[in-house]
DNA sequence: TCTTTAGTTCAACATCATTGAACTATTGAA
DNA sequence: TTCAATAGTTCAATGATGTTGAACTAAAGA
C-alpha cells in the first residue's frame, strides 16, 4: 500500500495558492477537463497530451496541495475531482469565473 | 521625458497572466489597496510597508503587463488604476470574486 | 512469476524572483 | 540656473522554483 495523498482542509486552503495553480496552462487545462467531465478521472487522461509523466506528476500534486483536486488511487490508477462545491462555499463565484473565462481563450 | 508605459491592449490580456500576477500576496494586496481607494494612487502609496522599491517596481510591471493596472507618470510619480470595466468586460466576475475572496484572509 | 500500466521520486539543469546599489527624471527651493 | 529631495527604474548577483529523463514502485492481469 502507498501513503495515501494529503488533501489541506477547506479552512488551510489559500486563495493566492489556488490562483497560483491555476495559473499554469497545464493545470488549468487540467481543472477544465474535470470541470467538463463532471467525474472521476485518471491523471493521464484530464492532463494535455505530451506531457512528461513526471511533470504531469508535479502539476497534479500543485493541484492538490493547493486544495483544487482530490486524488484518490484505485487499482494502478489515481482518480481526480474538483473540490468545486467545497471551493465554491469558501471563495464564492470564483472557479466558476475562472473556467468560464478560460473558455474565452 | 521618459518612455511611456506599455499596456497590453484587452485583446492580449491573457488569464493565466492574470491569476499568476494576482497569486502574489504583495500584488493581490496592491490591487485590493487600488480596488478600495478608488481612485489613482502612486506606487508607494498602494504598496505594502517595508518592501523594497525595486521589488516594487518589478511588482507594478507584472500587474501592468498582465493588464491588471494602467501606469502613468504625474511628475515625479507614477499613478496606478484598475482596468477594472475593461476586465470584466473580458472576463465577467472574476476581478470582482477575487477581491472577495481575499478579503476573507 | 512476469509483464504491463500508471504514477512517483530523484537529481540535474534551466528559468525566474528578490533586492542592494547605482542611476534617471522631475519638482521645488535658494 | 543650480542644488537637493522625491519617486521610480535598471542592473547584476544570489537564491528559490520549475521541468524532465531515468530509475523506481505498487497494483493488476496473463
Amino acid at each position: 500500500m502507498q501513503r495515501p495523498f494529503l488533501h489541506p482542509t477547506l479552512e488551510d486552503v489559500r486563495l493566492e495558492s489556488v490562483l497560483y495553480a491555476l495559473a499554469d496552462p497545464a493545470r488549468l487545462a487540467i481543472v477544465r477537463t474535470l470541470a467538463f467531465g463532471n467525474c472521476p478521472m485518471n491523471c493521464s487522461t484530464a492532463a494535455p497530451d505530451n506531457l512528461p509523466k513526471s511533470t504531469q506528476s508535479h502539476h497534479y500534486q500543485v493541484l492538490r496541495e493547493a486544495g483544487l483536486i482530490r486524488s484518490e488511487r484505485k487499482g494502478t490508477e489515481v482518480v481526480n475531482v474538483l473540490r468545486c462545491e467545497e471551493l465554491d462555499q469558501k471563495f464564492p463565484g470564483l472557479i466558476a469565473a475562472i473556467i468560464a473565462a478560460a473558455g474565452r481563450a
